[in-house]
DNA sequence: TATATCTTGATAAACGTTTGCATAAGGATG
DNA sequence: CATCCTTATGCAAACGTTTATCAAGATATA
């Protein structure tokens, strides 16, 4: 049997309220009831029953995190884990806890969106998306429940948080610039996925800003699975005038390419030179040490808490964006021989 | 305004309860009133609330998952994710929410599973662990709180999820026999950690099974990251006699020591050869490619949900155990060359 | 026609909290 | 000593469900 605030109150011979306000921290509460009141509950290993007391002040410290599902492969991705601690480490701090809703299919993410959002049972909604058109986000933003986006999607009424891919796309460039690489390819782009576009985005103002000539043909549409990589490099190796250096949207892509470059008897960087994004762990254990870019996963997520814990204050007159810093890690796949 | 159950009683003119037997799908209400009251929760958007459901009926549909924090790295793990797709995948099916309890510290763990038993706000908890000795779940054993643990601890009255790891162990050995070798290492033993000593028992015995002599100096201690299998190798690598087969506990090991043996100017598989377990994403792509253990995360998540549900139907006599097997996916990097 | 049976629906209590309002005790003030 | 604060506590309603018990109407049976 459960011990509730009754048999508390009930022990220490004093009402329930004044158990719950001794819980609450009231300052109406003399020292000596507040004292013998937490004695007992101690005693009798009280712990206040979330439920109920969700469902009395109708907002439950509980947030839900909409992930979604393998079908986007996004599963597999080693950030997830830390985007999931990132988020995790505020909210414990704050006393919410957090409810994953693991979703398989679009179908299955509306009913367990509607389900959290009208269900009572969750505060707010932190939502994972890559895609630039997302209809969860859109039916959210209708009912106006509290929520953020990790991502970002072109929904413009919408509080999310990103990293800068336009500037990581751009920065990639530059580096390979630096170089002197001219023929720089793009490996991975796809249409519908926000990350890549906004990355591309930034690989072609930077070939802009350095006026050097965009080619069709050196970017590569890809569906941001690895095993692509491998095949689309090889797209890129059959090309009359071969990329000097490919930027890959993902790790896994690059892991692939390089695989390809060097079934193909050429040397990487030397004939040439390879750079990913999102700096796996194995990035610096790959022959050669593969050039990335550090996503901060970690404050990705603790961000997205933050901002929702302001929605949820109402702290926000219009519609915040958050852009966590990246960093590119310059390994030996990208650098040039000494000239 | 929130709907509820009532707004709907209202507007089809019967009382609450009788909703909530439409709801529950009660043979007790006629089709004329069932059909109405449908039509109408529909036409007003109406979900229950999950948390007054909750309440009345003392076992919420909300299962936790309890993972240990970043402290063991395990967060890094690509089959973290793999993981929960496989509880979700099953949970979703049943109607049950995931509240993911992420911790980072002990302290932290102990307090969040009390919260989570005693709060009354989870059914049942799924527990990660890979320590051999866990105060969390001695102290779970102890309140009777269902809970079901993924990995093993010493701990008899548990009810478990698991890879045969010992089997893995073996079965690694006995591939780099048949490839001829006879001085196998084993890299990346953890004391305190239960996978480890299992894999190291299935290595001891299946040396001892075929006679191979035991050596202490063979088997080097980690602290299972990833960091470390380079450092580990070259202490292999100082040996007089050095191992001709490197058996990693984790992919992950395993790229660093491949890393370390090549810088010694030694080929792999020629001069070493090498395996690892998790069958990370990237064994496949790595140069030479890595002979991995693929483990099925997936059907070790659902599984584990399933056995909960087991136990909160009380449907378990004794305790119980289930084995998730494991695949040896053999690439080139433990082969012999051609003899 | 009176009674029993069955179908359908309503009433109310319960789940464990929180909190506005009321109240009692004690001290200070006039 | 009556009045008024202040401080500390209790009472009871409310949150949105579920479900046992009861009631009423309809139908069947004697």
């Amino acid at each position: 049997m459960r011990v509730t605030i009754n048999d508390i109150a009930q022990k220490a011979q004093v009402s329930p309220s004044t158990v719950s306000r001794v819980i609450a921290g009231s300052p109406l509460i003399s020292a000596a009831t507040k004292e013998k009141v937490l004695k007992i509950m101690k005693e009798m290993n009280y712990h206040p029953n979330i439920i109920a007391r969700s469902l009395v002040n109708r907002s439950p410290r509980i947030i839900g995190v909409v992930m979604p599902g393998m079908a986007e492969q996004s599963f597999q991705h080693p950030f997830f884990p830390e985007l999931l601690a990132g988020i995790a480490s505020l909210a414990n701090k704050e006393g919410y806890k957090i409810l994953l809703a693991n979703v398989a299919t679009l179908d299955e993410e509306e009913q367990m969106v509607k389900e959290l959002t009208f269900g009572g049972i969750t505060a707010g909604l932190i939502l994972l998306t890559s895609r630039d058109q997302d209809p969860t986000v859109d039916q959210l933003v209708e009912t106006g429940f509290p929520f953020v986006v990790i991502g970002r999607t072109e929904n413009p009424y919408v509080n999310w948080v990103d990293n800068d891919n336009i500037l990581i796309g751009y920065q990639l460039v530059e580096h390979f610039l630096d170089q002197g690489h001219r023929r720089i390819a793009f490996l991975g782009y796809s249409p519908g996925i926000m990350v890549t576009r906004d990355r591309l985005h930034g690989y072609k103002k930077a070939l802009a800003d350095h006026r050097i000539p965009f080619r069709e043909e050196l970017v590569v549409e890809s569906e941001f699975i690895s095993a692509n990589g491998y095949d689309l490099m090889k797209r890129l190796l059959a090309l009359d005038e071969r990329p000097t250096a490919v930027i890959a949207c993902d790790d896994l892509l690059a892991f692939g390419a390089i695989k390809a470059i060097q079934e193909a008897g050429l040397r990487v960087p030397a004939d040439i030179a390879v750079a990913g994004i999102n700096n796996v762990p194995l990035a610096d254990y790959y022959n050669p040490p593969l050039t990335s870019v550090k996503i901060n996963a970690f404050a990705l997520g603790s961000k997205a808490f933050e901002m929702l814990q302001m929605v949820l204050a109402s702290k926000v007159e219009s519609y915040n964006r958050a852009i966590i810093p990246a960093e590119l890690v310059v390994r030996s796949s990208s650098l040039a021989r000494k000239e």
